[in-house]
DNA sequence: TTTTATTTTTACCAAATGGTCTATATCGGA
DNA sequence: TCCGATATAGACCATTTGGTAAAAATAAAA
């Protein structure tokens, strides 16, 4: 209810501006705009942290708002439920995943745009791990939320990337890869890095965060899958 | 308590077997040891499906109870504690999970070694992807109960491995790949099918349960990774 | 058959937790 | 300064759920 009244009022603002006859009105409306924004995005950014770390049904929504350092209700009077945050961060979170794919187009060295690849993704394995992890918990378990609207645009954009691929190997670039284990495969190696970092740790004793770590990290990825599919006599 | 009961009896007649002046009585004693394990392992096999699929804080002993087809209370007295029988999942889980990296030995081969590792490690995904989910989420998680008795084996048979790559590469046999990364990322491709198979399948249409589909995603595994590693000149 | 040990069920409890309702504080505008 | 709207907090509630106590049922032993 609470909710359904910051809704209404927040779409009001954004559908139907009040024709103010001062401009001094619509200045503060937007700023308390912005603070609103200000104040979702805290919250998720700690609902992403705790969510990523517990899964969200090992997250208590008392942890998230004491890591956002509100109060519980607090939190439930910006977003209806757990659930509604729960979507939310998810749908940020997309976002940011799947970015990188959208880069390599037919024109570049098919070497080089992997290998660049391969470089963007393990720089967000290290620099984003909590949205690697709950996009990992989420497929994990069978993305039910995710899933129905990660689709779509998943399979369109994947779609795209496998006919680039396909052309790659048809202009003889590349050895003959079945592109979809080709993506797969570039997801796998890089986001393991931060998906299973407790276990690259226990065994390796190192983590992407050594910049050490990170560089011979990144050669051999690019060098385990550059060599796999340069094209050989 | 009641467990208390059922494990003192129980490490009784294991540590200490009375001296049984009947026959009939050890052999009735162990039917019924087998009955008890029996019902453990049902429940345990309960347990796995369902953790693995919503998340331990996702499941309720109420429905690994009815998946496992008794009471929440029955349950109860077979495993002091849902974080009892949890431990108890996983503790199994580890075995099936860690035999296959034992095989390979400096006299083999590498490349038929490590082309037979993959074929493994990809067939468990296909007939075990309970075992790897439920691993996934715990080690994405940070791992909280298995990482203490993980951390020593797993750490030991990964370094043993380690040199036998190592001493392939050594002899020419290898590209001069970093063992360390060559096996997590053998880890990597092959669980993503597993893990990730809602998204797998949400873009390829396709899981490793359709046979041709297991072949060629074997065939294109085994030839990026082997690529990836064989010398070259 | 009687007795004893073991297994299963029934009723119940206490803590945790998502969420609501109401009161209060705060802030922008007049 | 006053007022209305927005934001925050506090008390509270209903449900879920891990777990217990005790009784009932079943199987084993004598």
């Amino acid at each position: 209810m609470t909710v359904r009244k910051l809704r209404s009022k927040r779409d009001a603002t954004l559908d139907s501006p009040i024709k103010s006859r001062r401009v001094a009105t619509d200045v503060a409306k937007e700023r308390r705009l912005r603070q609103i924004e200000l104040k979702r995005g805290a919250i998720m950014d700690a609902a992403l942290d705790v969510f990523s770390r517990y899964g969200v049904h090992g997250t208590s929504l008392d942890q998230v708002a004491i890591q956002a350092d509100v109060s519980k209700t607090n939190l439930l009077y910006y977003f209806p439920s757990k659930e509604a945050l729960y979507v939310n961060v998810l749908r940020q979170l997309l976002e940011v995943w799947l970015k990188p794919l959208q880069s390599f187009s037919v024109e570049q060295d098919p070497i080089e745009a992997i290998a660049e690849y391969i470089r963007v993704k393990l720089t967000l394995s290290r620099d984003h791990p909590a949205e690697s992890r709950l996009f990992c918990l989420e497929i994990v378990q069978g993305a039910p939320l995710l899933l129905t609207e990660l689709q779509q645009p998943l399979h369109d954009i994947v779609q795209n990337k496998v006919a680039v691929i396909r052309a790659w190997v048809q202009e003889g670039k590349l050895a003959s890869v079945d592109p979809y284990h080709l993506i797969f495969s570039l997801w796998a190696v890089t986001q393991h890095y931060a998906d299973f970092r407790a276990q690259v740790e226990a065994v390796s004793g190192k983590t992407l965060d050594d910049p050490e770590f990170f560089a011979e990290t990144l050669q051999n990825l690019q060098d385990l899958i550059l060599n796999g599919i340069r094209p050989r006599s």
